[in-house]
Order: C-alpha cells, then sequence, then structure tokens
RNA sequence: GGCUCUGUAGCUCAGUUGGUAGAGCGAACGACUGAAAAUCGUUAGGUCAGCGGAUCGACGCCGCUCGGAGCCA
C-alpha cells in the first residue's frame, strides 16, 4: 500500500507492552545523550514535524504537502499519524483518512494498525509512535506527526511517561463508583493522595478511578496533572488556526461529504464489531441511533456536525495553552512554504530558547504572526 | 362555521388546590496522564404568546385577540 524504502510491516504493533515502552525510553534517552555530538548539518538535527490543529483544519493536506515539498529538496519525510481513531482499521469515513492516492504519495505510519474490537489507548500509541519515530530517523527519514488530539501529539514527543494499568483493579472500582457513586471513591482518593485529589473534580468518576488505580498498582502517588511543556525528542510544533464562522463551514461541508461517501454503510458493516472504545468515535453512535430508527438520517448528521463543532472548540483551547505551538492561518494560500520555513528555523535551533522557556512559563501564548516578524 | 387540545430559556418539555419559574439538550468559559473524538466542572439565557379582568397577589382563574394541532360540519 506504501511505497518508499520504509515500507515496514506492523507484525509486533499489537503485543507492545509496558516493557516495550520503557525500551523505547530507553533507546529515545540514548540518542538524547548523544545529541551534543550532533553537527550543525547532521540530518539527526532535523526536527520531528508535529501538525496540530482542530479537526477540519486540513492538518491531513499539510501534512503531506510538507513532506512533498521536502521530497522535492532531496530530503525525505513521511507522516506519522496521531489520530487515535484514525488507527482502527476499516474507520476510514468517519475519521477522515487521507485517501489512497495520499497514502500512495506519502507513506503513511501507524494508520490501520489495530482492529475496532481492539482498544487504542494514550500509553500504548506512546509506544509505539516512539519506535516508529526512531525507526524513521536512523533512516534518515524525517517524521510528521500528524494529529488532532492533544494528549496524543504530547505523549509522542513529549516528557510525560504512563504508569501501568490493571484490568481487575479498575473493573473494581467502576463496580465500586457505581455502587457507591463518585464520592466514596474520592473521598478514599483524598485520604491516598490528598494532592492528587485537590487537582482532581469529585463528581469526575472517570480521573478518580485512574488515579486510585495508578495508586494502587505502583504503590506511589499519583501525579493529577499534566508535565511542563518539555520536548523529549527534538520537535517544532505547527498549529493550524482559522475563526469559528470559517471552521464550522468547513465542519458541515465535510459532515456533508462523509454522507456522501458513504458514512452510513460504513457504520452499518463495522457495527458487530465496534469494541467499546471504537464505538466512542464521533458520528459512529448518531448513524447507529439512525439504524435503529431513533433518530432520521438528517437528525443524526446535524448532530455530527454540531457535535463536531464542539470538538473543534475543545482541541482549540487544549492547544491554545502550549506557548511551544507556531501558529499559521490554515487558510493561507502560502501556507506550505510558511510551514517549511518554520521546520528551517526550527532545524537551525532558533526556537530553543523559547522553548525552553516554555518549561518554566508554560502560559505564555505565542501566536499568529511570530513568523511575520 | 362549531367543538377539543395547545402556545413557558436557542430546542424538547416539567411546573403539585394561585405566592413573579425548573430540567435535559444546545451555547459560552474552563479543567485534563493507559477510552482524550473520552470524562468532568462553572456561567449566561425567560416582562411564562398579547391585551384586559376578578384577587393583597397570576405561568396558573375568567374574557377577548393572535399563532399552532386535531375532530365534526
Amino acid at each position: 500500500m506504501v511505497t518508499g524504502k520504509l515500507d515496514y510491516t506492523i507484525v509486533h504493533m499489537s503485543t507492545v507492552d509496558d516493557a516495550s515502552a520503557k525500551e523505547t525510553a530507553a533507546e529515545v534517552e540514548r540518542m538524547r545523550a548523544q545529541e551534543g555530538d550532533w553537527g550543525r548539518c547532521d540530518r539527526r538535527a532535523r526536527r520531528v514535524v508535529s501538525i496540530i490543529g482542530p479537526t477540519a483544519s486540513g492538518k491531513t493536506g499539510l501534512g503531506i504537502a510538507l513532506a512533498q515539498e521536502l521530497g522535492s529538496r532531496g530530503e525525505s519525510a513521511q507522516i506519522v499519524n496521531a489520530d487515535a481513531y484514525q488507527m482502527y482499521r476499516g474507520m476510514d469515513i468517519g475519521t477522515a483518512k487521507a485517501s489512497r492516492a495520499e497514502r500512495e504519495a506519502v507513506p503513511h505510519h501507524l494508520i490501520d494498525i489495530i482492529e475496532p474490537e481492539e482498544a487504542m489507548s494514550v500509553a500504548r500509541f506512546q509506544a509505539l509512535a516512539r519506535d516508529r519515530i526512531t525507526l524513521l530517523r536512523e533512516h534518515d527519514v524525517r517524521p510528521i506527526l500528524v494529529g488532532g488530539s492533544g494528549l496524543y501529539a504530547r505523549a509522542a514527543i513529549d516528557e510525560i511517561s504512563f504508569p501501568g494499568t490493571n484490568q481487575a483493579v479498575r473493573l473494581r472500582l467502576e463496580r465500586r463508583a457505581e455502587s457507591e457513586g463518585p464520592g466514596a471513591l474520592y473521598d478514599e482518593l483524598k485520604r491516598k493522595d490528598p494532592q492528587a485529589a485537590a487537582h482532581m473534580d469529585p463528581r469526575n468518576p472517570r480521573r478518580t478511578i485512574r488515579a486510585l488505580e495508578v495508586i494502587e498498582v505502583t504503590g506511589r502517588p499519583y501525579s493529577a496533572s499534566l508535565p511542563r511543556y518539555r520536548y523529549v525528542i527534538p520537535a517544532v510544533q505547527i498549529g493550524l488556526d482559522l475563526s469559528r464562522e470559517q471552521l464550522d463551514r468547513r465542519i458541515d461541508i465535510r459532515t456533508e461529504r462523509m454522507r456522501q461517501a458513504g458514512f452510513v454503510d460504513e457504520v452499518r458493516r463495522l457495527r458487530p464489531r465496534l469494541g467499546v472504545t471504537a464505538a466512542r468515535a464521533l458520528g459512529y453512535g448518531q448513524i447507529c441511533r439512525y439504524l435503529d430508527g431513533e433518530l432520521t438520517e438528517d437528525e443524526a448528521f446535524s448532530d455530527i456536525a454540531q457535535k463536531t463543532k464542539r470538538l473543534a472548540r475543545k482541541q482549540m483551547g487544549w492547544f491554545g495553552r502550549d506557548p511551544r505551538i507556531h501558529w499559521l492561518s490554515a487558510l493561507d494560500p502560502g501556507l506550505t512554504s510558511k510551514a517549511i520555513e518554520i521546520v528551517d528555523n526550527a532545524d537551525r535551533g532558533m526556537y530553543d530558547d523559547s522553548d525552553a522557556r516554555a518549561e518554566t512559563a508554560p502560559f505564555a501564548v505565542h501566536h499568529l504572526g511570530d513568523l511575520s516578524s
């Protein structure tokens, strides 16, 4: 399906566990240690590019354009998907995967790597992504991460580690949350780890359960908030920005295209195979309700458009806090060349100082225009 | 033309025998470490269709007007 020298089959992917995640991390640490020896022209000085932005802002297109543009300069670059739901095989239309033609033009990694019955998770993605990034860089291929989920994007390149999980423990906690209510679990967390509880909402059972799970499994306290913005892999983030009106319009259009492309059929086919996690993907639930006669087709699609707009706003809010992101106007005709300029600047180390400042001053927000100066 | 039902937040609707209004969804804002397209929090929205009447007091009772739905002619 993919051209280019780096078409590795993804065999061991579904068996990735905590051990290999540690190995990957160790590998990354070794690379970091060598960093000082990299000459200015060393190819490994190339930053990993991460393209972020709300859904329907054109990330996929920019990723491909960027890879091709870099390719025309004699550099090799490939896409690494950082979108949770595009990893599920068969969920194509609803997740707006790159077309076959696009994937033939530029190799894509971490797309279609698990079945809908399985479950992706941030930790699993982190191991997969770091492994793949390492591999690509060893072969002088620049990875371009493309994805709209802030947590996934950070998991790939930032200093974050995810403590292990235990199904039995989690199941027990979930049952208790149902029988005793989330308040009881929160009280327990307050006793065991007051600091974590302070950052938690008593009414949010999901996070409380996870915190208690981590404490029980690791025997150590749970850090309840995200770490500072600190790259563990040399990277540069490019954000796609556009006005709400523009974004809403694009979402309406894209939702209508999904409908015409046969989204209903896709869901009808996939439905018996959707696991709990895959079934959470936006749109699939609405179409199921339509298939069950609870909604009309029009109602289902307008709900999808509405929820997608809300998702886009949420994504904007999440990314808006990361001061390291270089924002570009998504509709700028010169988008690709401006993105290239940012990548070149990053490779020259021009952003290293401001990125370092982000570790200590996480709330200074750059915005559109910091490139034009 | 006659009869019956109906008009409450952007939407769908609650509102006990009269004491100036609530929910769900949506919206705005925010949090965020193994489902993150998840999970959760905060806030803002209403001269209760309009006018008049009885009452200390009306979303609620009475009358009329306007707008919906149905039945009979």
